[in-house]
DNA sequence: ATGAAAGCGCTAACAT
DNA sequence: ATGTTAGCGCTTTCAT
């Protein structure tokens, strides 16, 4: 491997003045920089960046902590955040947890032995013990929907009253009054801000009289199908059932149909994420917006503020959701 | 930051004892070593890996090359990397080149200045600019479905052609002669292979007097669907349709239905890759099955091997499609 | 306008 | 059984 040495041995200057051309950090004569550059062109010489991240305490990497990258709430994420990460000169080491949370500690734990310059943790298993190894590491850190809004540390927030409130007035407004929740799995943080905010939402409409029940299911295609068999089999029966998210909805929804029930004539579905599956089903999916892909870059420029400047003010972002009314919801049936 | 400087004066040993307890690679007395790792303990130690990598030259990092992680091709193949990666002390830096092949060179180019261990390149968008790079900065890498087989490096290769003859078979045995291929973009590889191989079953099955027609879409649903709208406006209609990716055919049977063509009764569809996705559209979309997890894995263990040994024969897998029959083909109706 | 030399935190050959 | 020392390839302070 050619090294500063080898240039400027060659280049008849000092390994100084072969890293100052390099990072242009300080003036060199024209006619000796050019010598350095034919003499690194010549060698085909590629600077390591172990060595230059030892020297400077800068790698330039950044970590990316999730909880399952074939959960369709992911790419978009990871899009949004490789994006700005490379333009930015970043590379970005993506961490899978796959739910479980000793995954994760020890994923940020290698992921700080590599000296990245930050963390995106967007993983939805997030305990207090993982927050409590990255302030102890006093690592630099952006969290992405960890519930605790009063945590001293850059944050991004999901606000989902605001869609589920829409959801529940649309169908509220559809003459709905028996409605269903099918969460995600309890011991999950991000299921259970988002039965928290639906349970809110119902009681700030406790003058609609409203009747609801919430079942777990696990944020996959096979809870939803599973839950909906369920209440299929049950006595009473709701007109219009909220999934905690998509793949949940579609689940209940395609459980539904095979049982010969007809969305949304007799029972009507919203999910939530927005998936691009949602317009592919059918009937297309009504559900509640999240913006990923702008959340992804944003986490991405919050961390990068925070690693420029480590005393700016902790960093807020807060995304409102939104209800997309596609083709799974309609009136209530009479009969029902 | 605490390093084995300080551990060293603390525990009254050398640096080079410290070295040793940690990577367990010579003896010390059990009474040093206990008084090392106390010490260790106590002050929160954790190894800078960068300066090990710069000592050792080995950084048990990985890069990971692919198109578009919002792709449902790509995320089990993902998974299948990290995991094994993970199991065996590797971390992973994701690239996406978003199918520009000035990104994945730059990429590349990132990589190996970062010095990791080995590459896997699974991006659809590489040709010989990206292999000549690969080739000549000596770095250690895996192809996955790289079309030209000769090539002296890793490989995992796709056997399209078991999925697709099986799929024409299929067709042909429920009467269709009349088979439409809307393919990926041309310019990209594995769109390329995918048609050359389409083409080659049709060739093989002349003796059938099939007719085909092959239209470009962009391995996107909306080019399926657009294509498919074209097709509807011609005069002669094809019975079947195979698709080059299941997005496209998902796309393709979304527009034959807005057009009030029924599927698979008017005309049957299959895709190809077998994504999640495929068992929720509704009919559940015939495909040839590509089994991305175990792909990614195996791309993992050839890296492992390679870097374990440099001088290992070219390894070599090949992965088998296989046709999964669902809802999206029937009969061919006689009127047609 | 350029160079010498120390140091980033670790490893490993060579001593003892 | 442990220590000394010279790197790994780069940056950066201090000289000149």
């Amino acid at each position: 491997m050619v090294n500063y040495n080898d240039i400027a041995r060659i280049a008849k200057v000092s390994p100084t003045t072969v890293s100052h051309v390099i990072n242009e950090t300080r003036f060199v004569m024209p006619e000796t920089k050019k010598r350095v550059l034919d003499v690194m062109k010549k060698l085909k010489y590629q600077p390591n960046l172990l060595a230059r991240s030892l020297a400077t305490g800068k790698t330039h990497t950044i970590g990316l902590v999730i909880s399952d990258i074939r959960n369709p709430f992911y790419p978009e994420l990871v899009q949004g955040v490789e994006e700005l990460a490379v333009k930015n000169g970043y590379n970005v080491f993506l961490c899978n947890t796959d739910y479980d949370i000793g995954k994760g500690l020890k994923s940020i734990g290698a992921l700080i032995k590599r000296k990245i310059d930050g963390i995106i943790v967007a993983s939805s298993q997030v305990d207090s013990s993982v927050i409590k190894q990255l302030f102890d590491t006093n690592v630099i850190f952006v969290l992405v929907d960890w519930c605790k809004r009063n945590i001293k540390a850059d944050s991004l927030y999901f606000d989902y009253k605001v869609g589920i409130a829409e959801a529940i007035s649309h169908l509220i407004s559809f003459g709905h009054r028996n409605i269903y929740f099918i969460s995600g799995p309890k011991e999950l943080k991000t299921a259970e801000i988002r039965i928290r905010n639906f349970m809110d939402v119902i009681e700030s409409n406790k003058s609609n009289d409203l009747n609801y029940k919430i079942l777990e299911g696990d944020h996959k295609i096979d809870g939803g199908f599973r839950v909906a068999q369920k209440i299929l089999k049950g006595k009473i029966c709701p007109t219009a059932i909220v999934c905690s998210n998509d793949l949940t909805a579609i689940g209940a929804m395609k459980a539904l149909q095979t049982g010969g029930v007809k969305v949304p004539e007799d029972i009507s579905i919203i999910g939530l994420d927005n998936i691009a599956l949602t317009e592919i089903v059918s009937p297309a999916l009504t559900t509640i917006e999240l913006e990923r892909y702008r959340i992804g870059k944003t986490a991405m420029e919050l961390l990068l503020n925070r690693i420029k400047n480590k005393e700016l003010p902790k960093q807020t972002c807060t995304f409102k959701t939104k209800l997309i009314i596609r083709e799974s919801t309609s009136e209530r049936k009479n009969n029902n």
